[in-house]
DNA sequence: TTGTAGGCGTTATCAT
DNA sequence: ATGATAACGCCTACAA
């Protein structure tokens, strides 16, 4: 025979079910004796009510989902990591999905929402002008992590937690010119990217702008189409073809400091040195950022801070089943090692 | 209303659920006419099947979990993409747990596998002898990953995949004594620790004492109590507080990629360099290791492949219901720029 | 090829 | 305070 069922448990206590049951779920009306006996039975024979069963019949199923594209990249890890101490402090079940880096999250979400009936979503990364059609097809609560996605107005039910990845772009290349430096150039996510990438180099753009400088293609480095794009290995092998192609700048500027580093390393491996030669900076703000020699540059996100939002937000729209809210945090400028002032 | 369910199809297509049911699951003996005509239908009201429903009725749950002590850990990051693709490329459905660091990884994949009704485990990281009592209550085949755990021999349905954390420990010192080093601090983790810590503290003894170097214990640094071990700022922290004991010595050997890189950075703070004041190694064989300037010398693990095998093994305990297996894979010494002949 | 009906393990609604 | 019993949504004999 199979598994322990709870009416191997009533059974064995001489009770029925639903007693059982109440005793499970802490209802008021059950007698402690009961009680009591009924859970050392439990233990005893190390019954685990089924999930499945449960989320049938339950009209709550009080299970939220996390999905996000890469648990790879180390600036979502922190946040997943408080987002479910949060959600299981609040006695949810919390569900982890990684969303291939082709996959739409938001198909992925919405059929999971109706498979596992989900109480609510959290999206870490993904697209930043999602498609009406899909967003609609979310029936559930959810928040948007880390991207400021642009929703259309007649949608509600979410929540955007975020920096304003244009702006704080506009900082970093500002200040990059304010140490002197106008042949910068960027690395930044494919061509067609339509999520942070876009708008940093946005930030990028208006910048330079700003300053009078004009954009030289040349300098704008986009990642090859298809794999993963927040890598070391693709800011080492940009870099290195830059740097080969004979192309005159003074500044990096990545858009990730995993890309970060990889740039530095390409450069140190050239013959050349950081920021002596050429000044390198990143952005997010990892710890890897902090702990790299020289220590780079970099864009800070407050990462738990945004992440207990997400949580708050989430739980907010759950309990009053509407509305929308949106943070936008300010990230801040942390100066390294890896920038000279020419 | 809330959901669409498989009798609004049915209705929907002026069939029986069966038939619908029927298409949905590939059967054969259904008229391709009346699939089609169901499966558009399904598509146009975004129907899903319920899992939960799902799961209760059918004997096969196709579900695999992998529970994980951090997500955060980078080692795992690339290994848990690997493996969900696999499983996902298998038709199974895959679910990610983070396990806290103070919990009983065993005692969650139990209660987990009988809530979800798993058809198999996957451990990354967790404990290197664990109890009887716990492995004799997950009634699933399973696989330990990158821990060469110690089973008692009447156990069975299980599998692991390693390195030998103790060899390539050695290798690793004998490394650094052949390269004229004699006093090597290892930075490892807890004092009371069991797992990968105390195998890799093993290795440094036994290479030490075939060296015929004694053992001096204020070059063992052990990670203070509770929090993350694996960590920069860690490596960081007990790296300066050793460089301002003026314990002297010429080489450090820290357990993870990570923790050298924490202590690579304490170094160069304190005014020294690597490796020309002192050489540091790490373990794992991180990019980030790799990039880092110097690169730091390191022990890698063939991740991908652990990976894949890690998958191939459980699905072969899934199909044969029972047996053993065991695959220890041989590590790599990856020689960077980190470590300097004295 | 298709429909009907019973049951998976649990919770909730009734009686008692 | 407790026990039957009817759902929950789906799958699968079995019957047609």
């Amino acid at each position: 025979m199979g598994q322990v069922t709870i009416k191997d448990i009533a059974r064995l206590c001489g009770v029925g079910v639903s007693t059982v049951s109440r005793a499970i779920n802490n209802h008021p009306d059950i007698n402690p004796e009961t009680k009591q006996l009924i859970m050392d039975t439990i233990r005893e024979h190390n019954y685990v009510p089924n999930n499945s069963a449960q989320n049938l019949k339950r009209v709550e199923s009080n299970t939220i989902a996390l999905l996000t594209k890469g648990v790879g990249n180390p600036l979502f890890a922190e946040m997943i990591q408080t987002v479910q101490s949060d959600v299981l402090a609040k006695d949810y079940l919390f569900v982890l999905q990684q969303v291939d880096e082709m996959e739409n999250e938001l198909e992925v979400g919405a059929r999971l929402a109706r498979e596992k009936r989900l109480k609510g979503i959290i999206f870490m990364g993904g697209a930043s002008r999602p498609k009406e059609e899909l967003l609609a097809r979310i029936q559930v609560p959810y928040v948007i992590c880390t991207v400021d996605a642009v929703i259309p107005e007649n949608m509600d039910n979410y929540g955007i937690v975020a920096i304003d990845d244009e702006a704080e772009s506009y900082h970093m290349v500002d200040y990059l010119c304010s140490m002197g430096h106008s042949r910068i150039v960027i690395i930044t996510a494919y061509a067609h990217d339509t999520s942070i990438g876009k708008l940093r180099l946005d930030g990028y753009r208006r910048a330079l702008e700003k300053r009078g400088i004009p954009c030289d293609d040349s300098l704008i480095v986009h990642m090859p189409a298809n794999g993963p794009i927040y890598t070391m290995k693709n800011g080492y092998e940009q870099t290195m073809k830059l740097l080969q192609s004979g192309t005159e700048f003074t500044a990096i500027y990545a858009i990730s400091d995993t890309i970060a580093i990889g740039a530095c390393k390409a450069i140190f491996d050239y013959g050349l040195r950081v920021p002596d030669d050429i000044s390198v900076v990143g952005c997010d703000g990892l710890d890897m950022a902090r702990y790299y020699q020289p220590s780079i540059t970099t864009i800070e996100q407050p990462l738990e801070e945004m992440a207990l939002e997400t949580s708050r937000i989430l739980f907010e729209l759950i309990q009053e089943k509407g509305g929308r809210k949106k943070h936008i945090f300010e990230a801040r400028l942390r100066e390294g090692q890896s920038v000279r002032k020419i």
